[in-house]
DNA sequence: GGCTCGTATCGTAAAATTACGATACAATGA
DNA sequence: TCATTGTATCGTAATTTTACGATACGAGCC
């Protein structure tokens, strides 16, 4: 994949935590880790129809992107990391609700800005 | 990809939505069209350091996962779908900040679920 | 020491994504 | 009608992702 060098920082965050969500198994791991609070790998693996090394390389991804991370005893017990996500929503809110913003959204040929 | 069967509806959308704004040249589209609130594909291909065929393609899944809507005047004038984008931010809100639940998330081995 | 159990990592095959040039196609204007 | 312009689609090569089995590795127990 080609390199977009004008992103900012934030939105090359973005991107990355996005993609990390952007699977399926992965996006099952974080919903069943939100619902269990804690888990440890075996818990995903049997919420998943995958093998357990395919689970553990899903987590080593969601540990790679900040959402989920381990506990103290060394890596094998999970739990969301609590600021991501509420990161991730400000960042969608602010994408479709400006707030500094009056224009309002929509298309067609009238709304077009002059700029 | 294998498919993971015991997704919900909601949570297989939210990974269709994630994947397509998991990419670099997708979620800059995303910001842009933010920002000018509407675009033509030439707009978006000149703040992007990618073919116009590529842009194109970008576009057209940003528009199948339902982010970006066209005009009325035959697809070629871009903007965002209003509503998405709200809806993930309350899905990832959802995630992190489950509004019933009492419970303190937070990962250590006293935080671990009897169950 | 030698087991078993739970998990991470390695190597690899299949599938999906990404980007590009070439081309098609509709609208506009000479 | 014929060229031009803007955009979508096609075909394809390179890269990345996904999933699996095999294997390594540490902890706990005999």
């Amino acid at each position: 994949m080609k390199t977009i060098e004008n992103l900012t920082r934030e939105e090359e965050r973005a991107a990355e935590v996005f993609r990390a969500l952007g699977n399926p198994a992965r996006l099952r791991i974080v919903t069943e880790l939100a619902r269990r609070n804690v888990c440890i790998t075996g818990d995903l693996v049997n919420a998943l129809p995958l093998a357990q090394s395919t689970v553990s390389q899903h987590l080593k991804v969601l540990k790679e992107a900040g959402i989920v991370q381990g506990s103290i005893e060394g890596d094998q017990c999970y739990c969301l990391a609590p600021d991501v996500l509420r990161w991730l929503a400000a960042f969608c809110t602010e994408l479709c609700c400006p707030a500094e913003a009056g224009d309002t959204p929509g298309c067609g040929p009238a709304s077009r800005r002059p700029g």
